[in-house]
DNA sequence: TTCCCTCGTATTTTT
DNA sequence: TACGAGGGAA
């Protein structure tokens, strides 16, 4: 095993027994530590690959750690347990079914499945679906879920009114799941860790096979995740964490930071070995990281650094609207320096919604391009249809699956005859399929409907035989035949597209490798396995670096990755950071990481860019350059306008990029209503001190704040004009440009974080962001 | 039952 | 914009 390794990564690859944190900053080489560290386990220490256990959050990840694993010891580990948190959990669950409500047969219900058991939970809950968002209660389920809290324990703790309604839905969804013999996402990781800890047997059996435990990505990991590593590790600490605190961008589905800051304290005696030498980007990009991060304050302090020469300095641009910031980016990569190609260089957004522009001036570019994300394949509404009568074929108590296979294609079975089996199908206490079977002998159930439930069942049931004995292939081929799917898609409008996905399920099936899921000798079909590793599959995990084209994705599908050229849009206050983001500090912070995420993906050329107009929900509002811009060091950084005034983008590229252009110099158009972003009607005062009349804004060295030498040679918003005899302080009354007139309850933060509480006049007391507010005095 | 129209609301991010 | 839900007609 020879590995060209630092004296850091060289001591946490040959570190002992016992826990070990690995801090990894952006692009110093964690993977190739953990894998390093595997490889050595294996080799030099003679442990056997059954006994070791490597979690990552990503199949893609998952994928790599076990081909880099596979080119250090030039064999393939077999029995080597490397996956995604949700797939070992699956695998576990799987293994150890007869101790569980649920078959081994089980489904995975993936976020919209999942919604839909809850709307129907909430009716058998008789909770009114347009009271209470549906949205909203699986959202807060699923918090509970991840934080180990039981429908029981939940309704326990449950005070204000939306909790009180959500602890009726609860047990409503959980009762429907389990008849269903399904698990939610959540559920998977819930139900592992309860196993685990609940049954000694269980636990003490896989806490001893696994003498040695390593997660990728600790600072992701939520408690559910963290319960499962610490029953696994706790006995033996035999422990390797690999993570950064400031890459933590999963917050909001659960995952605390506070795991990989307290790992110390978990672990007693762990060594902690910081990797802080970054081989990817330039010194430019790694000082705006370092200075824009280092205004987080729950973090561990370090620093990247590199001994790679200068590089260009980074760029800050701004442009008119969406569609010139596509065109410009196009024609930066068009003009790309000799020997960059297209695949050379990545676009990274805050919210899918934004790949549009770019996808459509690509394509008239006629340049190649990728995107990860957006509709996921195993999401579009063609393929979930064909899965569930694959995935009722499979689980016959499916009740999801059973609702969505009989009603498409239409087969005069509609809401009232499903919903009179429903209620026949619990009476006798049998499950939906069972009950259709017999349909004409159930009371209640319209005759014409019946007849087809009957027709359905059988062949749901030879499905289910084909399914023992034949591939997946063949099994999705006979249900497409059988079921006449082809035959109802060609009717539909956009037919040819559906068809060509379902050709595309076909492939996939095809390809579907067992062994990557569960040893071959295990009891379950392909079918079941294909279905169970399609449920958990992510856009990101089919992203393949040798292809093509340009790559456009979401920052959070970015991370782990890197690219020569990035270009990060949108920065814009509102957008990125969002809105809602912005009322706290955790989030505001959480936020802040995810744009460091977006800068280490470079390796030698940032572009950052915001727009003055954007269109959103199909009205076009201002846009205000982004607070983070204003925590990027000056040396580094280099800041054009290619909107208006200085130097207005007249887009070479395109006609419409030109016109645009226009439009915003000229004047011609009135000046839109100012604001944040997702409200149009939000008048502004312009109090913000970014220049309103559609002109570029003005940089200036503003204020430094004497108590934080941080702050020095920055460049900062101004905002003190409109604002200095603007009284901060309980008590003092202002007018909001929406809310109209206020009294401040309370002031905190300071600078541009500076909230205040402010009662209006409409009663309701709200917190705001003094530099965004545009507040006035009364 | 199904189809079609209108209307309202929503976007973070993903296993 | 764009999708889903709900209402009304065939």
């Amino acid at each position: 095993m020879k590995l060209a390794l630092n004296a850091e990564q060289r001591h946490a690859v040959e570190y002992g027994a016992g826990p070990l944190l690995v801090l990894a900053g952006a692009g110093s080489g964690k993977t190739r530590v953990l894998t390093a560290r595997v490889a050595r386990l294996l080799q030099e220490e003679g442990e056997r690959p059954e006994r070791i256990l490597a979690v990552t959050f990503t199949n893609k990840a998952a994928g790599v750690m076990r081909d880099r694993i596979a080119d250090l010891l030039g064999e393939e580990p077999r029995g080597l347990w490397v996956g995604t948190f949700h797939s070992i959990a699956a695998r576990l669950l799987r293994r150890e079914g007869d101790r569980l409500q649920r078959g081994a047969n089980f489904t995975i219900y993936a976020e919209d499945d999942s919604l839909r058991a809850i709307k129907r939970a909430m009716e058998e809950a008789d909770l009114d679906t347009q009271r209470w968002s549906p949205n909203l209660i699986r959202a807060r389920i699923s918090d509970a879920k991840n934080a180990l809290v039981s429908a029981d324990e939940y309704a326990a703790s449950a005070f204000d009114l939306a909790a009180k309604a959500t602890a009726r839905v609860y047990p409503a969804y959980e009762r429907i799941l389990a008849r269903s013999n399904a698990y939610d996402f959540d559920d998977l990781l819930a139900n592992a860790a309860r196993l685990l800890e609940g049954v000694p047997e269980v636990g003490d059996r896989y806490a001893s096979r696994f003498r040695h435990v390593l997660v990728d990505e600790y600072q992701d990991t939520n408690h559910a995740q963290y319960r499962i590593v610490k029953r696994l590790a706790v006995e033996h600490g035999n422990i390797c964490v690999v993570g950064d605190d400031d890459q933590s961008i999963y917050g909001w589905r659960g995952a605390d930071i506070r795991n990989i800051l307290d790992f110390e304290r978990d672990f007693p005696g762990a060594e902690v070995v910081r990797l802080e030498e970054n081989y990817r980007s330039t010194p430019a990009i790694l000082e705006v990281a370092n200075e824009v991060i280092s205004n987080n304050r729950d973090r561990k302090d370090k620093r990247l650094r590199t001994r790679r020469p200068a590089g260009e300095p980074v760029q800050v641009v701004q442009l008119p609207d969406e569609r010139a910031e596509a065109s410009w980016i196009v024609e930066q990569i068009q003009g790309a320096e000799i020997g960059r190609g297209p695949q050379d260089h990545v676009v990274l957004y805050r919210t899918n919604a934004q790949s549009r522009p770019f996808e459509d001036a690509l394509r008239r570019a006629r340049i190649a391009y990728r995107i990860v994300g957006g509709v996921r394949f195993y999401e579009r509404r063609e393929i979930k249809d064909v899965l569930a009568y694959l995935q009722l074929a499979v689980n016959p108590a499916d009740e999801a699956a059973f609702a969505r296979a009989v009603s498409w294609p239409r087969r005069g079975v509609g809401g009232v005859t499903l919903d009179r089996l429903r209620r026949a199908a619990a009476e006798r206490s049998v499950n939906l399929l069972d009950a259709a079977e017999i349909a004409r002998d159930l009371d209640g159930v319209p005759p014409g409907g019946a007849r087809s439930l009957e027709d359905f069942a059988a062949g749901i049931s030879a499905l289910s035989e084909l399914a023992c004995e034949a591939t997946t292939e063949e099994v999705i081929r006979e249900c497409i035949r059988s079921f006449g799917i082809v035959a109802a898609l060609e009717l539909e409008e956009d037919g040819a597209d559906r068809i060509a996905n379902v050709t595309e399920l076909l492939a996939a099936a095809s390809s579907f490798d067992r062994t990557d899921v569960e040893d071959a000798t295990a009891e379950a079909t392909d079918l079941e396995l294909y279905l169970q590793s399609a449920a958990l599959h992510a856009d990101i995990d089919d992203y393949d670096d040798r292809e093509p084209g340009v790559t456009l994705m979401t920052l959070h599908n970015a991370k782990g990755l890197e690219f020569p050229v990035v270009y990060l849009v949108g920065v814009e206050e509102g957008l990125f950071p969002l809105a809602r983001a912005m009322e706290s500090r955790e989030e505001l912070e959480e936020e802040r990481r995810l744009f460091y995420v977006g800068v280490t993906r470079a390796e030698d050329r940032l572009f950052v860019t915001h727009a003055n107009r954007r269109w959103r929900y199909g009205s076009e509002v201002r846009a205000e350059p982004s607070s983070f811009l204003a925590e990027m060091p000056e040396g580094p950084v280099e800041h054009r306008s290619l909107a208006v005034g200085g130097g207005r983008y007249r887009g070479a590229g395109t006609s419409r990029a030109r016109a645009a252009g226009r439009r915003a110099g000229g004047g011609t158009r009135a000046p839109r209503e100012s604001g944040s972003f997702g409200d149009p009607k939000r008048a502004s005062s312009g109090g913000a001190g970014w220049s309103s009349g559609g002109a570029s804004f003005d940089w200036h060295r503003g204020g430094r704040r004497q108590a934080e030498p941080a702050g020095e040679g920055k460049l900062r918003y101004d905002y003190s004009d409109s604002q200095e005899d603007l009284r901060l302080e309980s008590g003092a009354r202002v007018v909001h440009p929406r809310f109209g007139d206020g009294l401040i309850l309370s002031v905190s933060g300071e600078g541009r974080l500076t909230r205040a509480e402010i009662e209006f006049e409409d009663g309701i007391r709200r917190k705001v962001m003094v530099a965004h507010a545009g507040l006035r005095p009364a």
